[in-house]
DNA sequence: GACCGCGCGTTTCTTTTTGGAACCCGTCGT
DNA sequence: ACGACGGGTTCCAAAAAGAAACGCGCGGTC
């Protein structure tokens, strides 16, 4: 199966991953989130080659995950949009996951402050409904509105 | 720069992606917390190869991701660890956006119902403090005791 | 106990994708 | 007018992925 038939199957972590599912991409986004917008300044942080962030850069402005702005006739800035924005739980889940199980007894290299508490925080993925944080042994999926059939490695109930 | 050199950058992010950072490696893990536990389940549910499948569960396993359980001489089921088991919400969060930003108007594939509180829910990134939802734009990354000089795209203030 | 098929890989070969480095081109400062 | 800079593109070699066949130990079956 190849790259851009991924992101036709009936799956949202595939489709996601049709768009982000690279390293580069993913790491782009994680300066992004730190405050990176030009070409330059991602090539030369990421040490990735021109050509391959060229590209990254122009699938994600495709997808509307960065908008191009120019601030000078012939050079852009790449600004996270809202569907950008709205990745940060995943380089959050990432970061912390890295923090955690692969920190070689040093401390993490960055922490968090909420502003809006004060405090440094830890992100962490809660029930929406109960505030609870989630343990994938307690949750079960069901079979939603936009699943087709035959896509799941086993059948599941229907949601109601 | 080169993939196992990324692994050894001082960025959380960067030392997750070289373990989980492409997109088959995402979709094996997304299959495993849908109940995927053997070779030949993962490689036809997700149409990989047979090749990058196996270099794939080599790799989860070494990093200690996947454990390998023998169920007869010569077969193996591979199942999350604790390890494992704490990258849901990297998957969730992935999940999550892709029903939201990608959905083509036919609904989320899958639901999630949260036994313990028998609620459908939504996975939501909420700060441990004061549990409201993180908005990047609310957060101040700061340095922590793991972070080695130079590997920012800008100076940041000391955590405290 | 010879035969068949399954589960789990490995091997081989071809096609894509990266890495690396040089090159290009319009703008800006001087 | 001239050099430097930002933001790419082009070219070639190296690495990784896709496709398909092959290997091999085990378990069931006649």
């Amino acid at each position: 199966m190849k790259w851009n038939d991924i992101g036709n199957q009936t799956c949202s972590v595939a489709r996601t991953l049709a768009i982000v599912g690279d390293r580069w991409t993913l790491l782009v986004l994680r300066n992004a989130f730190l405050g990176t917008r030009r070409f330059e300044d991602f090539q030369q942080h990421l040490g990735v080659t021109r050509h391959v962030l060229a590209s990254r850069l122009k699938r994600l402005v495709e997808a509307g995950v960065f908008r191009k702005d120019a601030y000078q006739p012939n050079r852009h800035e790449y600004r996270l949009t809202e569907m950008g924005l709205a990745l940060y739980p995943v380089i959050m889940a990432m970061a912390h996951w890295g923090d955690t199980w692969l920190d070689e007894g040093k401390g993490a290299p960055l922490v968090y402050r909420h502003r809006p508490c004060g405090q440094l925080t830890t992100p962490t993925l809660v029930c929406s409904e109960c505030g609870e944080p989630l343990d994938p042994r307690q949750v079960t999926p069901l079979a939603g509105p936009g699943l087709s059939p035959g896509t799941l490695p086993r059948p599941l109930p229907e949601a109601g």
